[in-house]
DNA sequence: CGTTTCATTGAGTGCGATCAAGCCGTGTGG
DNA sequence: CCACACGGCTTGATCGCACTCAATGAAACG
C-alpha cells in the first residue's frame, strides 16, 4: 500500500448540493501512480472506489494464457473500481501517468446512503457504464475488424472536444479492447487513412475530414 | 398497448422489509406474452420496468444489415428492461411464453427513494448486471468458438439446479449471444458430446456427466 | 402424409491470426 | 556527432478457424 486512506474527513463533511465527484475529490485521498503501474488488481478486495482527476487508466482481465481482454478505458474525471461483489473482477492499470482521488467503499457506501441525490449521481454512473458495456458487446460479438476501429476512432473523437484527437493508449491495448489482434488494428489504421477516412499526424494523433464518412465504416 | 398500467397502488403500498421484487409484483400490473412477441423495442421510450413472473426472455439489439446481439437472457425472478437514458438500448422478446409484472418507471423511482433498502437491492440487480457484461466481453472477445459454447452451457447448468439442464432458447440465440454463426453453434456441440463432455437427451435438454471436465474447455 | 421449421453435416472460402521481417523514432554511450 | 540498441509500429506471407453456401435429417404441426 502506497498510501494510507483516511476516512475521518466523512463524519465531518456535509455536500448539499455539491456533485458527486466533487465531493469525493474533498473526501478522498489524492494518489499518484506512473504509466503501466497497477492500482487495483483482479481478484483483490474492492474495498476502495477511485476518481480520475488527471491521465487515464484502463481496466483489463486476463486469461491464465495470456489472453486480455480490456473491459474499458477511463479519462479524466470518470469514477472507476466499482464492483458488485467484494473482488474486483478486473484490474486497474495507469494508462498514462494519473492523479486520482481514493475513497474507502465504506465510507462512500455511508455518503451516499445519507445524500440521496448523491446515490441518485452514483446508479447513474453505474448504468451508463452497464449502457457502454452493452454497447461493446455489439461491437466485439458482430462487427468487423475495420468496423471496430473506425467505431473506436469515432468514440474517442466524440470524447475528446478537440479537433486533433489523441490516443492515450498504444496499438497493443486498442486491439485488446476491440478483441483483435495489434497487426490487425495497424492494418485497419492504414487502410481507413489511404480511403482518406482519417488522417495520423503521428502514431497517437489523428483527425477525422469527415465524421459522416467515417461513420458509414461502422455500419 | 396490450393492457393500461395502473400505478395508484404505488401511493397505498409500504413494503416493510418486503423484498424489492415482492414489492414489484404486488405493485405492478401482470401482463403475458407469447413466445416472440416483443415486449419492448429498441428505440422506445423506456418508460417501464419488469420483472419475470415465469417463463424467459431474451434482449436483442440489431444492426441495419440484420446482425443481431443477444444482450442477456433473463429467467424467472429476473428484472429487466432497466436503462441510463430514456430509451430502450435494447428489445425485450419473449423466449417463451412468460408473465411479467410491469411497473411504471417514475412509480418504480419514486417507490425506490422512499424505500432505501428497496433501492440498494436495486443497485445491486444494475451492478451484477453490469458484471455479467463484463464477463461476457472476455468470452466474446477472446474466446474460441468451443470454449464460449462449453462457457455458456455450464452458464446454463449453474443457473438451474436441475441435474437435466433446458435450453429455453434455439440454436440462432445461442450463436447471437454468442457472437457465432447457428452452423458453428451446432458443430461445437457435437464435438463436445463427441468428446463425452455433455450429454443432450435431445437438442433442448442435456446433462454434464463432470462440470470439472468441461470447465477445461472454458480456459 | 405433406409441409414447415429447426438442427445437423459437408465442402469450400475468406477474414483475421500467426509468424517473421523491416521500419522508425528515441535514448544511450563512445 | 555517429553507432547501436530498444520498443513500438507497420508490412508481408502464410495459415487456420469460423463463416458461407448448400444439402440433408429430424421433429412438430396441420
Amino acid at each position: 500500500m502506497r498510501n494510507i486512506v483516511e476516512t475521518t474527513a466523512a463524519t465531518a463533511f456535509t455536500p448539499g448540493v455539491a456533485s458527486l465527484t466533487d465531493t469525493m475529490d474533498q473526501m478522498g485521498v489524492r494518489m499518484t501512480f506512473a504509466r503501466d503501474e497497477e492500482i487495483f488488481a483482479q481478484g483483490e478486495e474492492a474495498d476502495l472506489i477511485y476518481r480520475l482527476v488527471s491521465g487515464s487508466v484502463r481496466t483489463t482481465r486476463l486469461m491464465h494464457d495470456g489472453r486480455r481482454q480490456i473491459g474499458e478505458f477511463h479519462y479524466m474525471g470518470e469514477i472507476f473500481g466499482i464492483e458488485a461483489n467484494d473482488e474486483h473482477r478486473f484490474s486497474g492499470e495507469a494508462l498514462t501517468d494519473c492523479v486520482v482521488t481514493v475513497l474507502r467503499r465504506s465510507a462512500f457506501v455511508a455518503l451516499v446512503r445519507s445524500h440521496p441525490d448523491l446515490e441518485r449521481q452514483f446508479w447513474s454512473a453505474t448504468a451508463k457504464a452497464l449502457q457502454r458495456s452493452q454497447d461493446h458487446l455489439l461491437l466485439i460479438g458482430r462487427k468487423t475488424a475495420c468496423e471496430k476501429v473506425a467505431s473506436f476512432l469515432i468514440d474517442m473523437a466524440e470524447r475528446q472536444k478537440a479537433e486533433l484527437v489523441s490516443l492515450p493508449m498504444g496499438r497493443q491495448d486498442m486491439a485488446d479492447y476491440l478483441g483483435l489482434t495489434i497487426e490487425t488494428v495497424s492494418r485497419m489504421l492504414t487502410q481507413l487513412q489511404s480511403s482518406r477516412m482519417v488522417e495520423f499526424t503521428d502514431s497517437r494523433h489523428f483527425r477525422i475530414p469527415s465524421r459522416q464518412s467515417l461513420a458509414r465504416f461502422c455500419q
